[in-house]
DNA sequence: GGAAAAGATGTAAACGTTTACATAGCTCCG
DNA sequence: CGGAGCTATGTAAACGTTTACATCTTTTCC
């Protein structure tokens, strides 16, 4: 109406592209919108987010302009300036199986939830690539949720610029301090142990995690204390090393199985291992849980498929991945004063099958 | 040795942050690595990473000085610039589950081995957030994996600028040229119900999947033709609704057995479907498969482990991440000259027990 | 009716990089 | 000895944004 028609308008055409529907839709930015618009840049960018500071017709007009170019804004260049992506980094140990897969799904639909991207990485144990992606990761994210099991101080000031946030998720404690976020894994596996010792058995083994991880050290520590606690002396012999793959929980039920003495009951550190030794237990033609019984750990969801269903300390992992999510999210809400969480997730014992107690619950729940 | 070493130090001491190790990281730029290597800008950027260009002696100065200040470069000031991110972007349906979890298994680890990294977004069904989520990839990613089975040319022209590196996994065929690859639905889905007929089964069920969703029409059309090719006469009631839901297969099943004349056999269009319906079926206290077999589709590694075990329509399917992502990364090497892709991944029908065929496969094998 | 306040817009600096171009100090050769 | 041709480095522009500040116009108020 009032703006005006004449001058502007050719100008404004005889450089528009949008007569050719999409061909340079590549390289659109804010300044072929104000040019379009024929307004300045720092108008079009007041238009397209503080609106209120530019008169209506004029934002219309941009907006207008910006969606019928398809304008989208470049994060870099924002986040150069702003310094928010508003985009959170992800790391985690491995993406393979299930239990990453419930962690990711936690923690993005938080992330999606608030507005946020999130961008991923698997940091392959313990490696130099861990420091390489945490560098990938410089100036493409506000902050941090990090799974590392082998975590160390040395490690967190190497890669880690101080005061930047961060959540640790299932690390080991570290001196400096940071918002961090456990399993209880140590009551986890006490109670699954005890509660085998409960059902009577004696000799109880332990297929244990990967050497060096805290959550496998801890599960063993819980494993040790039930069993003194029920009054079992610990049998070395009955401890095999593990590495959370189900070749690992296989290759450790064959070992138990060439025992002279055997075990009657087997606590694996996670139902990765326990699948895997189910397995080979079949294979052997060893009846579970009659002639040994077994117990998981995390409560993936395959667990209640298996055959027979596998007992397991359930993890609420993907309600992990949202409360380390959560944590986060505050903290870059709340960027100042920084009082550091450090939470615990409670496991609970979920009773089905494969342990051989009476009060099984059912293997394959109808959903 | 040979340089300056008087004043030049003496003024890099006084403004070096690096007696308080780890206190202003966060900010630390390739300006300060300069002015405490006591060179330009120019030639600590490329001391960094074009060090021909820098004499031996600078070059180790400035690289030294970096390592010390832990300065990493911050990634989207240098994307600006470069137009190049190393980063591609996924955008998934949904990150539940355990196909999701195998297709970002394949996509990742391709992508870490080309030195690329991975920024994921689900984009829920279809809705306006399939939009949202590709505007916020803009300027941070050089090219795309874009998995939505719902995908038109209406959605291409309004998303994806023109020319931008894109693959689409499993999408329905667009008139817009792109990069794409599908699995052989029809013919998976051909393949089984074809086994299910020479197995003796007359009355063959399907349990669709998603509404609208391409692999679920295209396995629809494997199911019909299978049929007629079999002589057998299609039957409405037979053919349930479904969404790729447990939930959805187990309803599925009740419905089918509340039918006055019940199938002998089910196909359902994949394996989270087909457990519901076995999980519905042993509820009902109807025997899997001597009074109805099911076939899924996938392969999920969790079909092995179900009771009785999954026959299925195999598709390997972190493969299909990999390919996908080693075709992008094909064409981001070489951005000029396209021609595109038009792939299709084949599938295996593996049997195993719930199909009833005698040469079944073991469900657990000993990995 | 004029000054002050408010409103709308433009100008330019800044963010952290990379890189074309300019400059300075060499070495080498005729 | 005087340029030509290196080599090593610095200067400054550019990338696409946001925003403090300046400017111009309009309204408001006494």
């Amino acid at each position: 109406m009032d703006r005006p028609a004449s001058a502007g308008d050719d100008a404004g055409a005889r450089f528009a592209p949008h007569h050719e529907p999409g061909r340079d839709d590549l390289a659109v930015t804010i300044k072929d919108v104000a040019r379009e618009a024929g307004v300045s840049i720092a108008t079009a960018s007041r238009a397209l987010h503080r609106s209120e500071l530019v008169a209506p017709e004029t934002r219309a007009r941009v907006r207008e302009t910006a969606s019928r170019l398809h304008y989208t804004p470049h994060s870099g260049a924002r986040s150069l300036i702003t310094n928010r992506t508003h985009t959170i980094g992800v790391l985690l140990p491995d993406l393979y199986g299930e239990f990453f897969s419930e962690i990711m799904r936690g923690i993005d639909q938080t992330a999606h939830r608030e507005g946020y991207q999130c961008i991923l990485s698997s940091a392959r144990h313990g490696g130099p690539t861990l420091e390489g992606a945490l560098r990938a990761m410089r100036g493409r994210v506000d902050g941090l949720v990090l799974m590392s099991p082998e975590f160390t101080d040395e490690l967190s000031r190497r890669t880690l610029p101080a005061g930047f946030p961060v959540v640790l998720l299932n690390c080991p404690p570290t001196d400096i301090p940071h918002d961090t976020l456990n399993i209880e894994n140590y009551e986890g596996a006490y109670n699954m142990v005890r509660h085998l010792a409960g059902l009577g058995h004696r000799r109880i083994a332990i297929l244990n995690g990967a050497a060096g991880n805290f959550d496998a050290a801890e599960r063993l520590r819980g494993y040790r204390a039930a069993l003194a606690d029920a009054g079992l002396a610990p049998a070395p012999e009955l401890e095999i090393a593990g590495d959370f793959s189900e070749a690992a929980g296989a290759a450790g039920a064959r070992a138990l199985l060439a025992l002279a003495q055997r075990p009657t009951a087997i606590f694996a550190a996670n139902d990765g291992m326990a699948i895997g030794a189910v397995s080979a237990l079949r294979e052997a033609g060893v009846a579970v849980p009659d002639e040994i019984a077994i117990g998981g750990f995390d409560d993936i969801p395959m667990a209640r498929y298996i055959d027979p269903a596998l007992s397991s300390v359930h993890v609420d992992i993907s309600a992990l991945g949202e409360r380390a999510t959560a944590v986060l999210l505050e903290v870059l809400r709340h960027p100042g004063h920084r009082s550091f969480t450090r939470a615990t997730a409670a496991t609970t014992l979920v009773v089905r099958q494969s342990c051989g107690a009476r009060a099984a619950q059912p293997g394959l729940p109808v959903p």
